[in-house]
DNA sequence: TAATTTAGGGTTATCGGTAACACAATTTAT
DNA sequence: ATAAATTGTGTTACCGATAACCCTAAATTA
């Protein structure tokens, strides 16, 4: 491997005056200057991260942690926080917790032996508190993205997730249902919490009932075994007429289970649900969603990031940035008597 | 932040008994191992992958570079790497060029940095060639997926884009179509490139017309603009009776297009694609599509990524995989006559 | 002309770990 | 009982870079 020093020795200078040109750092002749660089380039060197990192105690590095890499909603946050992360000259890196406790703890892992500068996740739920104590604790600045976990302060970017489910309620009172079923994640998860309550308050304000038996709690993440949401819906009071979904996955879900028993979204049951469903939602828009602004919550949240980053950790109070969501109405709700 | 010497001083051992607990190397006594152990606990130790990886010269870190992470198939790609670099231990780490040779650069540029073991790329494209003699000249063994990029010897995962393009153009002309469009990716893509060509082979073995107007060659990354599409669409020879989209996205947007001018599939043209369009696809059987095994491109490439890096990168001559692709028959072909 | 300043660049120590070797105290073999 | 092997641990050098300090020669200034 090509060192400084192969390159100070070939240049007939110190590894410091390479080092200098390299950084822009110091005083340096513009002969040697030239020089020097010649000689970087003609054995193809390049710096050492891991050494430099080393010195500056700072590697430029920045993490994404999403719980779902295949989901459009946090695929499109992810553009926007590299978006925001490569404005500023930090690198950004990937990790993917599958809403899977174990695997944000290696993510963890992985964040702390390789010192990243920050850290912008979405906690796979409230059992991600340890995590974050322990990204605290060693004093790695990190914003939380879409959910909270309590007990933890911090600057978060949410969705407002109460008044979408409000607004989903009431379009669908609106159109005249009064048995509506929920299918959420797990309580465990702020932004199903959230829903949840939403939906109750909103069924309250609607004159409408609201039924145990008509909320499944079940995970946001996609599964292969549809049975669980399958056996819910064979035993949802008879005179449901409308589903809610918390989330995209859990709207296909649904609409899977339901073309299994030969019945179809509106006329069978009306359905709608929380986030987008890809692009595809372009094409056949068929799903009334309340759409969340994907882009802007990794944006933001990387913008959060660096600025904490930048000011030192402990500049001003914790920010708190509620997105708001929007109802898109499409033709998957049937309006009725 | 602590250190070694913290644990050594605390535990009155030396910073090198330290690194034997650690690692598991040496010979430790019992005695000392419990001791050094509960210390580190108690200081809440984590170690410095830049330290270690700088002694070491390897990281455990493996690369993922894709050119686009808002499209499933890459998303679910990614999920089948990750799998396969976990279970050899390895931490995954993801970036995404979004289709863009600078942005690949910069990854480039980041994973010699860092001095990963090694990387499983998708290539933007031709022009990526001095991207991976670089990767090839600075000994970081890589294997390519989806894509080839003519000048590189390397292992390969790749789909039979041609096969794949030949069973589209035959279903139909079984179904009556006699004039098919074709709107690809860039030419500088292995993978487009494969397409055309199955696609212009499959023309002559049906006795079908190839048109230089019916082809439009764009690229396969979304776009906001759909003027561009649009306007291939308004000069396609008339008697065009179906489409075939180099991929899900240009499927998508074909289809919007279509709409915009108040047409739709398939009464009015149909449409066929390679890639799955998400999983909205399962709920809304519509779009009839080349399906590749995205999940196998991601395990199958990081299985062989990381067999290179274990035997040493001479081991053997270079392997290519090239998956089957697979024709779902669903709605979005009209039969005519 | 002597005293400063400035430009240009070298030396040394250090970041946090690990390999290689050294070495004393046991244990085992002869 | 003595040589040889084993065990448990410490020392030193080094991975590749940078900060802090030092030094010399030329350029300014008084």
């Amino acid at each position: 491997m090509v060192t400084i020093y192969d390159i100070a020795a070939k240049a007939n200078v110190s590894a410091m005056t390479v080092s200098r040109v390299i950084n822009n750092t110091g005083r340096i002749s513009e002969k040697t200057r030239t020089k020097v660089k010649r000689v970087m380039e003609e054995l193809n060197y390049v710096p050492n991260q891991m050494a430099r990192s080393l010195v500056l105690q700072q590697t430029n590095l920045l993490f994404l942690l999403i719980t779902d890499i295949t989901n459009p909603f946090y695929t499109t946050l992810a553009r926007g926080a590299e978006d925001a992360a490569r404005k500023h000259g930090f690198r950004l890196l990937f990790g993917n917790s599958d809403e899977d406790l174990d695997k944000e703890n290696e993510y963890l892992d992985t964040i702390l032996k390789t010192r990243t500068d920050g850290v912008l996740v979405a906690p796979t739920g409230d059992a991600s508190l340890p995590h974050l104590e322990m990204l605290r604790k060693h004093g790695v600045p990190f914003v939380l993205i879409d959910r909270e976990v309590p007990g933890v302060e911090s600057d978060i970017v949410l969705g407002d997730g109460k008044e979408g489910a409000r607004q989903l309620v009431g379009h669908l009172a609106e159109r005249g249902h009064r048995r509506i079923a929920l299918i959420n994640g797990s309580p465990h998860v702020s932004s199903a919490r959230q829903r949840l309550e939403g939906f109750r308050e909103a069924l309250k304000l609607n004159d409408l009932a609201y039924s145990e038996n008509n909320v499944l709690e079940t995970s946001f993440g996609p599964r292969n075994d549809l049975s669980e949401v399958g056996a819910w819906l064979d035993r949802i009071d008879p005179d449901t007429t409308a589903i809610i979904a918390g989330n995209n996955f859990l709207a296909v879900e649904v609409m899977r289970s339901l073309a299994a028993r030969g019945r179809k979204a509106p006329d069978d049951m009306s359905i709608v649900c929380f986030d987008e469903l890809a692009s595809y939602a372009e094409v056949d828009p068929f799903v009334t969603v309340i759409s969340q602004q994907a882009y802007q919550f990794g944006y933001l949240g990387m913008q959060m990031l660096i600025d904490r980053i930048k000011e030192g950790e402990a500049a001003g109070p914790w920010k708190k940035i509620v997105l708001p969501s929007e109802l898109i109405v499409r033709r998957s709700v049937k309006t009725l008597g």
